[in-house]
DNA sequence: CGCTAACTGGAGAAGCCATCTCCGGAAAGC
DNA sequence: GCTTTCCGGAGATGGCTTCTCCAGTTAGCG
C-alpha cells in the first residue's frame, strides 16, 4: 500500500510499531477504550513518544484494531447465512459475537456507540443486512416470534453488556445465561433450559458492582 | 429529628436548603450522578458557597434523594404480593420499577453498581426478599420457568439500561418492548405481542448512541 | 425601625487526569 | 564509522470537578 519510500522503514521502528498493535489490542480488549495510549505504550515497552510517532492519536491506532474484530464479525454474519436451520444460524451468530465481545471490551464499546464513533456507524449496517434475511427466514420458518425484528438484535447486544459486566466478577460465562433468556424471548414459544445458574444471592452486589468504580 | 437549635432556622435557608433537594432530585434524574453539585446549585437558583453550606458534599445530597427513591421501589415490592396472580404481580413490580429507573438515570445507576454504592448496598435485600417469594409462588404455579432465579431480577434491571438508553434517543417507551421480550424470556411458553415497535434501522444509530459522547 | 448574627453567591484555589510535545541520547545500517 | 532516524519519558498543556473564602446582603429580634 505505501509505495515510494524514500528509505526502507527501520528495523526497530516496524517491531515497536507491531509491538504497539499488539499491546494495543490487549489492552483496550481489557480495559475498553478508558485506557489511554501512555498505557498501551507502557504495555508494549515503549515509550510514550514512540506510541505517538507511530499513531497521531488513540483514535488512530483504535481504528486499526477494530477494524480487525469488526471484520471478523460483519464475516461471522455472512457465515451463518450458510447454515440451513434459521434459529440455529441466528443462535450461532448471537453467540459468536457475544463471545467476542466478553473477550473485547473495546469491540462491545464500540458496537454500543462507545468508543470509535466511525467504526460504529461502519459496522452496523453490514450486519443488520446479514441478519434481516436470518430474521426473515426465521420468521417465515416459525422459528422466531412474528413481532421480533432485526433491529432487535442491536438492542440485544446493548443490553448483553451488563450481563458482560457482570460476568467479569465471578462467573465468565454468566452472560450465557442471559443471551439465553433473551433468545427465548425470541422464540415463539417453550424454551430448553438456561445454562450456567444464576449468580448467588450472596454475590449480587459484587456481580452488579463490576468493574464499576472500585470498591 | 434535629432538637437543640440555638436559633430558629432562618426562612431563606431552610427555602434554599429545599430547592437544593428539589433541584437535585431532577438533575441527577435527567443526567445521573455524573452532573456536579455546581449544577445543582445553578439550576436550584443558589450559589455554590450555599450548596456546600448545607450538604457536606455531592454524595451527602444524593443519599437524600436517593433514599426516597429506593424506599419507594422497596414498597412497590412489598405491595406487589398483594396481587393474586403471581406472574401480573411480577410483571406489575418490573414496570414499575423500570418506568421509575427510565424516568431517573441517578435511581438506575445506584441499583446497577453505579453512584452510591451505601445505598445500592443497602435496596438490593430489601427488594431480593420480597422478589423470591414472588419466584417461589410463581414457580409453584408454573407461571413462569422452572429454572428461573429471582437474581435474575437484578440482571435484567441491569440489562434494561441501555434499553432505557436507547428510549431516550427517539421513543421514549422503546425500553417496554424490550422489558417484555425479557419477562418473555422467564415464561415457560407462548408469548403476548411485543409492544411498542423496534426503531427504525435508519435511526439504529442515533438510538444507539443516545446519551454518550455528543455528535 | 435599626442592628447584628447568619446566610448568600460566585470567583477562584487546589487537585486530578488524559493528551500530546520535546529533545538529549541511542543505535541502525549504508 | 558516521549520519540519519528513532527512542524514551519527563513535563507542558488544557479541561474538569470539587470545594473554600469572604465581601456583601438580608432576616427577623428587640
Amino acid at each position: 500500500m505505501n509505495e515510494e519510500r524514500a528509505r526502507p522503514v527501520r528495523k526497530d521502528s516496524a517491531r515497536n510499531r507491531a509491538r504497539l498493535v499488539d499491546a494495543a489490542r490487549e489492552v483496550f480488549a481489557e480495559r475498553g477504550f478508558g485506557a489511554t495510549l501512555d498505557d498501551i505504550a507502557r504495555h508494549a515497552g515503549v515509550g510514550t513518544g514512540t506510541a505517538y510517532r507511530h499513531f497521531p492519536n488513540k483514535q488512530a491506532i483504535a481504528a486499526e484494531v477494530l477494524a480487525e474484530a469488526t471484520g471478523a464479525i460483519a464475516q461471522d454474519a455472512r457465515d451463518v447465512l450458510e447454515i440451513e436451520d434459521s434459529w440455529l444460524a441466528l443462535v450461532t451468530f448471537c453467540e459468536r459475537t457475544a463471545t467476542r465481545q466478553a473477550a473485547d471490551r473495546g469491540l462491545y464499546e464500540t458496537l454500543t456507540g462507545q468508543g470509535n464513533q466511525d467504526e460504529q456507524a461502519k459496522i452496523w449496517p453490514r450486519v443488520v443486512a446479514s441478519v434481516s434475511e436470518l430474521f426473515d427466514r426465521a420468521r417465515a420458518a416459525g422459528a422466531i416470534r412474528p413481532d421480533a425484528a432485526a433491529q432487535d438484535i442491536a438492542a440485544i447486544f446493548a443490553m448483553l453488556g451488563p450481563a458482560f459486566e457482570m460476568s467479569r466478577a465471578i462467573t465468565p460465562d454468566l452472560w450465557r445465561r442471559y443471551l439465553a433468556l433473551l433468545l427465548d424471548g425470541l422464540r415463539p414459544a417453550g424454551q430448553p433450559q438456561l445454562p450456567v445458574p444464576p449468580p448467588p444471592v450472596e454475590q449480587l452486589d459484587a456481580v452488579l458492582f463490576a468493574g464499576k468504580r472500585g470498591a
